[in-house]
DNA sequence: CGTTGGGTTGATCGACCTCAATAAAAGTGG
DNA sequence: CCACTTTTATTGAGGTCGATCAACCCAACG
């Protein structure tokens, strides 16, 4: 995993050779899939990894499609949705550095994956990642539990979808994202906002317009406040008591 | 694990040594978490095992309490659920014979867990058996698949949370038990219900009047027909429309 | 600058909720 | 097996939250 941040990353394929003994600089390694594992097994990962960059905007896999690889976010942040046939979407997740897509390990994508902005991943081919897993079982046990913390997360979003109201939902959201964005650069107020407020909206079951007002209700009522590419959270309590548990 | 489903099984704890070599007659084995086990790790899950059985309406464990424990349901099922300080409630899922309950393998619980009818499950005290999937790397990878098979349905359930009317709901709902009893009995259009109205709304987000009126919709339509204890699905092509992924 | 892609705000509408009544089913005790 | 209660399901009438439709704003960018 290279140092993904360096301002002149070339956006493009790094060759695998690249890759090895990168590890030890990754700045996510502490909040990945790597950690907790032990020399030979991040040595045998790191054989596997090739370094990825993508665009804003970019597909980084499709709904459907086979899958080949799986990734760890780098750099940068995606969206993962899944697209009914008319047209409407739901976000079923936000993959921050550190986060690893493809979990599931599964022969076809459930999901789509695009980037928010550019970013970077570390790429494993999938059927060579599962092998390992099956031969680290350091690796197994970090992924199963990492698929269970997902899964805990995924029922939490259920009862935002199901039983909660538009405010609740902005409310939940910006708690949420803060708490993990907290873990990545520690910060105790400011979130970043990387999606817009139709990813939002798509990700909470509301439309852009529902957001918005929720949002500039937030704001008014001086719980917090709209800033460049983000909020800032300035009153946690009454935050928390909107997205009470 | 017992055949529970001998009518004259007692209402109690069994004790433990009774449990011993019961897994080969077990109902739901193909089904569990114990399939393509092999017979040493098998062997080793049987001696953690203790069969217990329980009431209609019973709470097995409930939201927040230290988890000593987990299932996997023999006979019966149950519903698995969030509630908010006020009293609002999320179903975040029903278990059925062969459904394992605690893959996430926390230390609390994330949701309580009452059965719907009477039941019964083979209960494993959670340290061991986490120490046992530690030790057993092929029922390690059998709960990593369970569990992105859960993860998986769960992001499924929130496109039905987020962005489908009470409509689609309601038929998503219907087909994605059909599949699931399918699996256990063999029925291709009957879908038994043993969860009431109340239960479907909350598990969909809906009130129990709605879910009520898309019931009648759907049978005036003659999509289903709703017989004692659940539905006949009558026009599989129709609700896979309505409920399209 | 014009254009374009968010974002915000307002007015109106409708899907689902709420409240209320009734019906049907499932217990319960005699 | 039958009154009686309790629970669950259905149906109707009316209200509301969030969706829809429609302007407008604003910053980024060629």
């Amino acid at each position: 995993m290279l140092d993904v941040q360096a301002p002149d990353a070339p956006l493009t394929l790094c060759p695998n050779s690249n890759a090895s003994s990168e590890c030890a600089h990754c700045k996510v390694r502490a909040l990945s899939v790597c950690s907790a594992l032990e020399a030979e097994e991040l040595a045998a990962l790191d054989k596997l990894a090739r370094h990825v960059s993508f665009e804003k905007h970019q597909t980084i896999f499709a709904q459907g499609e086979a899958s080949h690889s799986v990734f760890n976010i780098t750099s940068g942040s995606v969206r993962l949705f899944k697209l009914l046939p008319d047209g409407r979407r739901q976000i079923v997740g936000f993959a921050l550095p550190g986060d690893f897509l493809g979990l599931s390990l599964s022969e076809r994508n459930a999901f789509s994956v695009e980037t928010l902005s550019i970013a970077s991943a570390c790429q494993f081919p999938r059927a060579a990642f599962s092998e390992l897993a099956d031969a680290k079982p350091h690796l197994l046990r970090r992924l199963y539990d990492m698929a269970g913390h997902e899964l805990s997360l995924a029922q939490d979003q259920m009862v935002i979808l199901g039983r909660r109201t538009a405010e609740e939902k902005v409310a939940a959201f910006l708690l949420g994202l803060r708490k993990r964005w907290a873990r990545i650069d520690g910060s105790t107020v400011r979130a970043p906002l990387p999606m817009s407020r139709q990813d939002i909206g798509d990700f909470l079951g509301l439309t852009v317009e529902t957001v918005s007002r929720m949002m500039t209700k937030l704001a008014r009522d001086k719980i917090i406040v709209i800033v460049p590419d983000g909020v800032r959270l300035l009153d946690l309590a009454r935050l928390e008591a909107l997205a009470e548990t």
